[in-house]
DNA sequence: TTGTAGGCGTTATCAT
DNA sequence: ATGATAACGCCTACAA
């Protein structure tokens, strides 16, 4: 910026002010010194200015892993509303490790960062590093999952409700023998998805035995893993609810291996919704979870924080949906009508597809 | 840290040796400013050592679109090699969009980033960005395409060979009729596979109708339609090499909705190689594309640069692997084995697969 | 409307 | 081994 003034001969200060339009500046000089800030390619350096007036433009995101399907979108979502508001996303994954999420808090503080979005690792111990005492510590919201002892903002999906209605699905398909996958029992997302389980089979007065719940860690190949213990079984279930997709894709693996048929001999339903779930064969009846939503309402919450909005932490819940496919088979027909049937029990399965 | 200096009385020169080990430190006076810092939670202002360094150890990355399931591995590679090294990354999705890619550049040019790793948009322009004139532009490299007049460092990936490989073997499958589905003709890397696929057709003497050559924009959606269009052409196409895996899926949706067969009334090659390829049906033969070391490698480059390496740039070119699934069927058996040979054209197809 | 100057939190140089 | 002090680049009263 002395470099600038110099140049256009005018003070440090007057160049201030035509970059930031802080004070009126007569037009003449105005074009002088853009000309020369042009000339010279000129960046204020954030660095300065967030040291100076002690605030920056940078969100930090931490998250379990990009790589998980189920993450991009909500990063997206995320990065958008931040992108729309002059914030930039500093991306951090922490692998579920609570100790590199709170290395990556720890620094972000460092950074100055003007929030945080955090998707807790499963077993995170964040909330204990907001105790106060520690000042300088910035708004965070929490999304996705509600870690032990969180009090502040949060914005998570419905889990129990959805995994709820995945189940009474299944059984108003008729299906009485009906298995599920659960991810790790640290995550509060994967226990409440197991709750609603419960639920509708209680409700039903079906039984559960205990090998019909099998833990699994929400990738495919641990999905891939339970699934064969449970095929293997006999009596076999009819139906396998999957906590997430990526353990559905396993089980769907594992159906075909053992030479099993989807939905004829097993049913399957699975959580999340990812794209690929309309292009397994066959196609995958999950839960969807708005998940871009989910990136971006929290980070609509976190900006209202920064822009100073006190007040009792909010916390969101954002609803499912379950997605009807063809991965399970009504067993009665009750009231289903015959376009929700799956292709092979059809007359003219094929047209019928084609129609679409 | 004045306040740290106070509570210690220490001078605020001795607080800064501590945190840094920059010159020895008397053990009590250490111990007793540790103790201050810990119990202050303390964190040293990464804008304020950045101002005063010169230097960040903050990396910009800017991709196209996290989302597209191509990018969050390359990123990951990426971001695990700068953890390694204690640097961050900023994300930044430009939508393909050059304008956003060179306010990002600037921004981050900015936040006086260490360096830059750039997936560059489609007819990106930062090329010119870099002309010399302008100073503290950081180093830069890019990442799977490289934009028109690059001549900095860059990593990126066989396509035309990969191609060629992927052309080769639908030709000694015995296809004479091959369609081709393009990416945007202002992609590098989608010039260079089509290069490859008309090279290896050439070669075998293989006319190429110009209607086989169906251009679209390297997502599902547009797949599909450039499918649809090919799949109704008489006579048909018996193989389809789409140029990357979200337009082969979208052939594959194509494939099931005009009620024909994969492999056996219409073969498919992909290319990248996504983990969904093991789960579609028929499991999808595709390129391999190394992304997460694409993205690794490029970190180490840049690095490297961050470092100070001076000299000519390196461009480096990470090979590609043909993944044999079963979505290409053997026309002739010349050289293949029945291991090779799709499910339903096996005797006792259900069995093999099994024991796979 | 424009200029001056102090200070943000560090690091690094130079004394002591 | 420790302390004092001058930058780093910018913003912002405040003065002119």
């Amino acid at each position: 910026m002395r470099q600038i003034a110099e140049r256009a001969s005018v003070s440090i200060g007057t160049v201030s002010h035509v970059v930031n339009g802080t004070a009126p500046v007569r037009p003449k000089l105005r074009e002088r010194v853009l000309e020369v800030i042009r000339n010279l390619g000129f960046q204020p350096s954030a660095l300065a200015q967030g040291l100076r007036t002690n605030r920056t433009r940078m969100i930090g995101m931490i998250i379990p892993d990009i790589t998980n399907p189920f993450f991009p979108g909500l990063v997206r979502g995320a990065e958008d509303v931040a992108f729309k508001h002059s914030y930039r996303v500093i991306l951090c994954n922490t692998d579920n490790d609570p100790a590199k999420e709170s290395l990556y808090f720890n620094e972000l503080r460092s950074y100055r960062a003007a929030g945080l979005l955090i998707i807790p690792a499963a077993g995170s111990d964040i909330a204990s590093s907001l105790k106060p005492g520690t000042a300088g510590i910035p708004p965070v919201v929490c999304i996705d999952r509600r870690p032990d002892g969180w009090t502040g903002d949060s914005v998570v999906v419905a889990n129990e409700l959805g995994a709820y209605r995945a189940t009474q699905h299944l059984i108003q398909s008729g299906h009485r023998h009906i298995a599920v996958i659960t991810g790790p029992s640290l995550l509060a997302n994967s226990v409440e998805r197991l709750k609603g389980f419960r639920k509708a089979l209680k409700e039903a007065n079906l039984p559960l035995p205990a090998e019909f719940v099998q833990e699994a860690v929400f990738d495919t190949r641990s999905g891939f893993q339970a699934a064969r213990r449970l095929l293997r079984m006999l009596p076999r279930p009819t139906a396998i609810f999957a906590c997430n997709d990526l353990m559905a894709l396993g089980v769907l693996h594992a159906i075909h291996e053992l030479d099993l048929r989807c939905p004829e001999e097993i049913s399957l339903v699975g959580f999340d919704d990812l794209e690929f779930c309309e292009y397994t064969s066959p196609a995958l009846t999950s839960v969807y979870q708005p998940s871009y939503q989910l990136g971006a309402t929290a980070a609509n919450l976190l900006l209202e924080r920064i822009k100073g909005r006190k007040g009792s932490p909010k916390r969101l819940v954002l609803d499912t949906e379950l997605k009807l496919r063809n991965s399970v088979l009504p067993l009665e027909h009750s009231s289903w009508s015959v376009s929700r049937m799956p292709r092979t029990a059809r007359k003219s399965p094929r047209k019928v597809a084609a129609a679409r």
